[in-house]
RNA sequence: GCGAAAGUAGCUCAGUGGUAGAGCAUCACCUUGCCAAGGUGAGGGUCGCGGGUUCAAAUCCCGUCUUUCGCUCCA
């Protein structure tokens, strides 16, 4: 577990040491669960963003792109189900320091009454032999009508209750019905706090008539709401998915491990729109196809495994998480889920506006189901990153430190290095510098010895570094130095970019999908 | 929110009451020239913040903030 802990602590400190990722706000003494990414981060971000881009929006046909924003009309998170699922009513046990659904308690207290009508039925059952009428027994017996009217009147108040906030009220129902500590038996509770998941802002400049509104939790409703702008304007044809990429926002009660669990996060998600009854069929596609734009990036396969939900979400017919064995154990990276069509027919009721598609095969208009791939890009980010960072020893007993990145990810792709600071050598080095920037990501470095400028691209992921030396005035050729294996190769200045391009370009890595 | 640990230079950390430290990193100059390791010099810290005890606090006490880990919650 130490050893975890410390291989943790060393990605942490070396994506701040070489600029990939900061705490925000840091001279305020930070901003807990809320990170920057540094000059080097962002371009890896960026890159893993392009990466996913392209091969869900260029590679497919039949996927456009949106970009839609963070604000939306309140009702949609209504219509989303997120007003109600991202609210919940907590309550702390004071002496076991326990921290429990207010409603799950209670839930929890009804459903052992139920136990109890259960057994009360059993027992007649035994006493009265094959002749029991059971439907009879529960409606004439005087202890079962107890106990249900009992229930009903906790659940009514409990309702009530939560629907008006009255959380003082869900307080004392507790402490009336006597409800101890599921692991210390203590009975010694705090006050119910309601706790929501959904970050709030004002929308309007004046404070006294400002309308209430809330950051986007998810990206996928600004797809859902525009799903008819790109199918009529776009001319889609079933089936047909819309993809993008943006900031959400959660106000997670505990976030915690670096980048994994962030307050403010990006989404790279895909809704697929397909005819009802064909959503298994499309389920499995996805699942399939993500996995494989994964294992393209050439990560050992162990790295991941799916993880089959059985319990699902609000929306969910059928659900997987792609995990990615993270430094602190298998975590989810990318979701994929069958949202059937919960999302689009509630904007329907909510909205009052048609949202169906006219299948011109059938002449049916018909609300689509939906297939969604969800990856958070942090979290891909994180996966990349703290896989690639390796340690190793090298024969004569020193120790190397580099990051492994897939090269097309690499934040920079080769560095430009003069052997020596004279003879005419940074003037060359600057030339093919200069010229190289135009295809790729290129660095420039002169100070120091050359081994250690070598080991400085090392820690940055630099695929490929190029030395000018002596020998380069004369015949121009220069030395191409590989990060993985440091093995070094003569090559000519002109061959710089097709060697590169092959192993650096994105769409390479789309031609193995 | 509760519990535990921690907070000293960009990074890793030492420093238990008496002038703020090391290694690495950074910058300049010299030297060397293909794998982080030469030389000389420089910059960088009101020791998280506030208060208290003391002649004297990074060090002891109280409070507070932040971070990490665990619990609870969550895609």
């Amino acid at each position: 577990m130490s050893k975890k802990e410390d291989s943790f602590k060393k990605i942490v400190s070396h994506a701040k040491q070489y600029g990939f990722i900061f705490p925000s706000s840091e001279i305020y003494d930070g901003l807990n669960a809320v990170y920057d990414y540094g000059h080097n981060g962002v371009e890896l971000k960026n890159n893993i963003r392009e990466y996913w881009w392209k091969s869900m929006v260029h590679l497919n046909q039949n996927i456009v792109g949106l970009d839609a924003s963070i604000l939306m009309h309140p009702t949609t998170w209504k219509a989303s189900g997120h007003v109600d699922a991202f609210n919940d009513p907590l309550i702390d046990n004071k002496d076991s320091k326990k921290r429990y659904r207010a409603d799950v308690l209670v839930e929890d207290y009804v459903y052992k009454i139920e136990e109890k009508i259960e057994k009360e039925i059993l027992k007649a059952q035994k006493k009265f032999g094959e002749d029991f009428d059971k439907e009879k027994f529960v409606s004439t017996s005087p202890k079962i009508a107890e106990y249900n009217n009992k229930t009903k009147k906790i659940l009514t108040r409990l309702n009530t209750s939560l629907e008006k906030d009255n959380l003082d009220d869900v307080k004392d129902l507790i402490e009336s019905l006597e409800i101890s500590c599921p692991e210390s038996g203590s009975k010694n509770w705090s006050k119910v706090k309601q706790f929501n998941l959904m970050f709030t802002t004002k929308f309007g400049a004046s404070s006294d008539n400002a309308m209430e509104l809330y950051l986007r939790p998810e990206t996928a409703q600004g797809i859902f709401v525009n799903f008819l702008n790109i199918q009529k304007s776009g001319r889609m044809k079933l089936p047909f998915g819309i993809a993008q990429t943006g900031k959400a926002f959660r106000n997670e009660i505990v976030a915690r491990q670096f980048v994994f669990r962030m307050k403010e996060f990006e989404q790279m998600e895909m809704q697929f729109f397909v005819k009802p009854g064909s959503q298994k069929k499309w389920y499995s596609y996805w699942k399939e196809n993500r996995l494989k734009w994964h294992l393209s990036l050439g990560l050992d396969k162990k790295y991941y495994r799916f993880h089959d939900h059985q319990k699902l979400a609000h929306y969910a017919e059928e659900a997987c998480d792609i995990e990615f064995k993270f430094p602190f154990g298998f975590k989810e990276l990318e979701g994929i889920h069958s949202r059937t069509n919960f999302d689009l027919s509630n904007h329907e009721k909510f909205s009052g506006k048609k949202l169906k598609y006219f299948d011109n095969l059938t002449n049916v208009s018909y609300v689509p189901y939906v297939v969604e791939t969800s990856i958070g890009l942090d979290r891909m980010f994180l996966a990349l990153f703290s896989s690639s960072l390796k340690e190793e020893i090298l024969p004569d007993g020193s120790s190397r430190t580099f990051l492994k990145l897939p090269p097309s990810l690499a934040p920079i792709k080769i560095a430009i290095l003069p052997l020596i600071k004279k003879d005419g050598l940074p003037e060359i080095a600057k030339k093919i510098f200069n010229d190289l920037r135009f295809e790729f990501n290129v660095a420039y470095d002169e100070k120091d010895a050359i081994g250690k400028r070598y080991r400085r691209q090392d820690a940055l992921g630099t695929p490929f570094c190029v030395t000018i030396d002596h020998q380069t005035l004369e015949d121009g050729t220069l030395t191409i130095r590989y990060r993985d294996d440091m093995k070094q190769k003569r090559i000519k200045i002109d061959s710089i970019n097709s060697t590169i391009a092959k192993s650096s370009n994105i769409l390479n890595l789309l031609k193995n999908l």
